[in-house]
DNA sequence: GATGAATGAGACTTCATTCAT
DNA sequence: TATGAATGAAGTCTCATTCAT
């Protein structure tokens, strides 16, 4: 049935967030869906197929935000970015890495899934502040999204959660080098 | 004896970034210190305790780069936080993320060690620099920090492993909101 | 359907000598032949039931050979015996000999198939060599099958694959007790 | 300890012959043995390294017969043969068989220690035959080794338990072509 | 008659932890 | 202080069997 196929994976990708990659048990997994360990195993071959399936279910970024200002776009997304990062948890990107020698394919699927979605967003971003004359011609994305991306991954996991004022702040550091 | 003692924290270390928290196992650790179970346990009362003691073990940028201009220093330091995370990956820092839903401690040791690490060396870098006039006077040096080390958490999670010219690239962008 | 009956026992049959009893698993057996498990199980109460019908589909030593010589009849049935043991392995005889502490009825049932079957075989040429002369009036078939049948199982048990010229060398041996 | 090993050799043992390969649970043999299932573990790296150390553990045939002649060493050590069996049953035979496609370990391991037994207690018992003066100089062993110990498997897998007067009768049958 | 979907029971194996020596 | 030996608990995965459709 469809409603158990999407069961398993939302209680997959939860728990995987929650209890990393080891701590998601399959029988953890069958209970909060509500079915038995025999009918995971009926749809993924193994635990770890169902991890793979499970990473990057909710789509990251998918609606990059359109202010009409590029610095107010880039706030607006690293505060989304925020929000997201604090319901449900960075310890997803932390089992993605953590895993990487024993499961690369989980950090591979990440990167597919939402790596490029970030890239993405931000190409869409940057290109529409080059329409409006705000943004250099020469200015990557790539790079953009690695400096606001990253700020707050470094900012978490070297102090833990930013305070109001510090998105704004990130932004503004940066603004000079992208007009 | 202190030579067990070091042997076993090491181990423990090693096994932590290799093979994350679930897979450091006391077995593993105490083969590679080359001391039994109990010997272990003598001294950590349990594996989580050894874990937390062992997190944070290599002392991480303790020597900014001093090259005599910023920007210069800013690619060294992000050069050799490229170096470091090739040798012993970005695992580790997977693994403090990933257990910070059930062991928050990890996280919490990791950003008294490394966290105020970067943090002293950005301020070091930042204050010489202000000292030769090439640096706002109103730069704050977690700001970059945040957007320096976490450009490479951002590239290396959504990417890979960034190419030759990439720690130049974001300097120069960086560059004009930090003069 | 008539076919899916024989399509079952054939594929039941296949599964227990190649993998054993509990090797033959229902679900195998229903893929071999192409039906669902539920297929199976209406035509039988259980999995134990199914491996008993299956037992010694194939009648063994059918066709008795008739050389026109007592020994050269041994030698080919002999040889006989040997090209279809390589073909469809001695691991059914293993599985009836295996199971018959917990499944006795495999073995009953084998041995009213192939055991009835070599007994009749023998019987057949040791009674055309009499009317010919060329055997002892006293000699009882049913010994002569056991040696000649049982050294094959003997010497595949405790050295492997016959060589070329042992179906000879044992009629040889044993042929002046025949005549 | 020591005693914990064989306990849990002879139970492993046991159960191979009793259950087969599969029944041979490690479970089983933990509980026969009065030990844990680790403890197992902590001498056999699997369940399947530990059946290949149970296969065999009684010498076969250690002891051939002397009676100071040959046919009746070879009744002597049918009869035997017919005894060990009939206390520790052919099934250890069958679990050979049966799972030689996918353990092929097994049967070679009874090779090495019942074949290579068998053989040897043949050639000592032919070999004072011969210095009596009892069997053709052309005599080969392991021809009667197969003949006089697969016709107890052979009547036993295809008739069941041989009567009384057998043991001698196959002997006679054979007596002629081995003098 | 046939099957897709489900599951209770149980298999092998690992691991943190303890205890007698 | 150190360890060899042991184990309860738990984890992944398989299988015979059932039931609604």
């Amino acid at each position: 049935m469809a409603a158990t196929d999407t069961a398993i994976l939302e209680a997959a990708a939860g728990l995987l967030s929650q209890r990393g990659y080891r701590g998601m048990t399959v029988a953890a997994v069958a209970a909060a869906a509500g079915v038995s360990e025999p009918t995971v195993y009926l749809r993924y071959a193994s635990k770890h197929d169902l991890a793979v399936a499970a990473i990057a279910r909710r789509p990251f970024l998918a609606n990059p935000p359109d202010t009409g200002d590029l610095a107010e776009d880039l706030i607006a997304l690293l505060t989304d970015l925020i929000e997201v990062a604090e319901t449900i948890g960075l310890s997803i990107i932390g089992v993605v890495l953590a895993e990487e020698p024993e499961h690369p394919e989980l950090l591979a699927r990440w990167r597919a899934a939402v790596g490029s979605g970030a890239s993405r967003a931000m190409d869409e971003i940057i290109n529409r502040a080059r329409q409006r004359g705000q943004a250099r011609d020469d200015l990557q994305p790539g790079l953009v999204a690695d400096l606001i991306v990253g700020a707050y991954l470094a900012h978490y996991t070297h102090a833990g959660r930013p305070d109001r004022e510090w998105a704004r702040q990130i932004v503004e550091t940066l603004r000079p080098g992208l007009t």
